[in-house]
DNA sequence: AAAATGATCAACCGCCCTTAG
DNA sequence: TCTAAGGGCGGTTGATCATTT
């Protein structure tokens, strides 16, 4: 099949954008919307590929981008997704408001890596830490991977992200979340850096940069296997949490858990809380070697989930079931019953596997699928789910 | 003050997947 | 079923700015 090179005619520009381009590709783009992104240069007669038009779209132009800074809960939620994901910057900027994978991308490779090295030199694992030895399950090379000092500590397989939101003012939350996408294009946005602003694009936290007070976390506690996403929403309006991007459903699912294979239960017990270390959720992160497992299943395609389901079915069907606060029932493997009521989104249920039996048990499937959609959806999408505006 | 070095990040490259004809 | 085009993504490059020597 041949291929056509993306940006290779003649005649197109290359290199930095011009203030002219910007406002021919957004003039087209408030008439157009996005998409069709081969058609501008048709259109407009900008003189640009369709690729680096939409790059630039998606990277500098649009609604929403957050300039300055990383804070160090961005930060801190870069590391531990790209633990979770590896490479895979742009299911990573996902999670993270107003950041483009390119920018993620570029932070990791720049300051955390660097930070990683310097500590990895120092030999200085922080205290009560478990340092990592290798970094991602991703397939892809990466010389990051075994210099991860990402920290893991804990055993149990329990992810739980924790939301905590406090006294915002719906303005100041509006800025630092994930706007829903816009057809029409409310094209209202900072400058792109390149040519405006050129005073604070560098060091200070200008704009919303600051405004990341979604001290957002995915926490992991050890022993069980449980994934939880447990919300702290305080003090905030709906609207609010209409738009929170990793909060979880706050009053209707406030446990949210998700089921994982255990693969050793000895080993897994065996991954306890170092001695005398305090049982702090807000310190524990994931534990790697546990959660290895675990990875793979994020590190393949999650349309494909339908194996993890087998198993878990199987764990239960055995009397062998991870169980988390007490209370699974029994499986029937027969139709929808009792408590096996929820159904898997749509996007889901390509595989015949499931298009046979749509019933899932509602507290495993339905959970471990919100997992899913919290790593895949976009934050509409999941939120939408979390605050059950659509119907599971 | 100038050169060298380092850091940052916007943009490009090329591969892959999906979709339409 | 095949092919070409569109679009998305991760890896890499190179220009620019900051810092050090």
């Amino acid at each position: 099949m041949g291929r056509k090179p993306g940006c290779s005619k003649d005649g197109l520009n290359k290199g930095a954008w011009t203030p002219l381009e910007d406002k021919m590709l957004m003039d087209y783009l408030k008439i157009h919307g996005e998409g069709k992104w081969s058609n501008i240069v048709r259109v407009t007669g900008l003189k640009r590929c369709g690729k680096s038009c939409r790059l630039r779209w998606m990277n500098y132009l649009r609604p929403n981008i957050k300039r300055g800074n990383f804070s160090d809960d961005e930060e801190d939620l870069i590391i531990r997704l790209h633990k979770l994901l590896g490479n895979r910057w742009s299911l990573i900027a996902g999670r993270l408001p107003g950041r483009t994978d390119n920018e993620i991308k570029n932070y990791w490779h720049t300051t955390i890596a660097k930070k990683a090295q310097q500590r990895q030199l120092r030999g200085q694992p922080r205290v009560g830490r478990k340092q990592i030895a290798s970094g991602s399950q991703n397939g892809a090379a990466s010389d990051l991977k075994n210099q991860s000092t990402i920290e893991s500590q804990c055993t149990t397989g329990m992810v739980a992200a924790t939301t905590t939101l406090q006294e915002n003012t719906a303005q100041e939350h509006q800025d630092s979340i994930a706007m829903p996408k816009s057809t029409n294009g409310d094209l209202q946005h900072d400058m792109p850096k390149t040519y405006e602003n050129e005073s604070s694009s560098k060091g200070s936290q200008n704009g919303a940069a600051s405004n990341f007070k979604n001290q957002s976390t995915i926490e992991s506690q050890c022993t069980t296997g449980v994934v939880a996403a447990t919300p702290t929403l305080q003090e905030n309006t709906a609207q609010e949490h209409q738009y929170s991007t990793i909060a979880m459903a706050q009053s209707t699912s406030s446990n949210l858990q998700y089921y994982i294979p255990k693969t050793n239960e000895n080993e897994s017990s065996s991954k306890g809380l170092a001695s005398g270390e305090d049982y702090n959720s807000s310190n524990i992160m994931m534990d790697y070697d546990y959660m290895e497992d675990f990875s793979k299943i994020l590190d393949s395609d999650f349309t494909r989930l339908s194996d993890i389901h087998d198993i878990i079915s199987t764990d239960h069907r055995s009397n062998n079931t991870i169980e988390v606060n007490g209370d699974h029932p029994g499986v029937s493997t027969n139709g929808c019953k009792s408590r096996e009521t929820a159904e898997f989104p749509g996007k889901l249920l390509d595989s015949d596997h499931w298009s046979s039996n749509k019933c899932i048990l509602a507290d495993q499937g339905f959970d471990f699928m919100s997992l899913l959609s919290f790593l895949d959806s976009t934050d509409d999408e999941w939120t939408a789910d979390a605050l059950g505006t659509k119907v599971l």
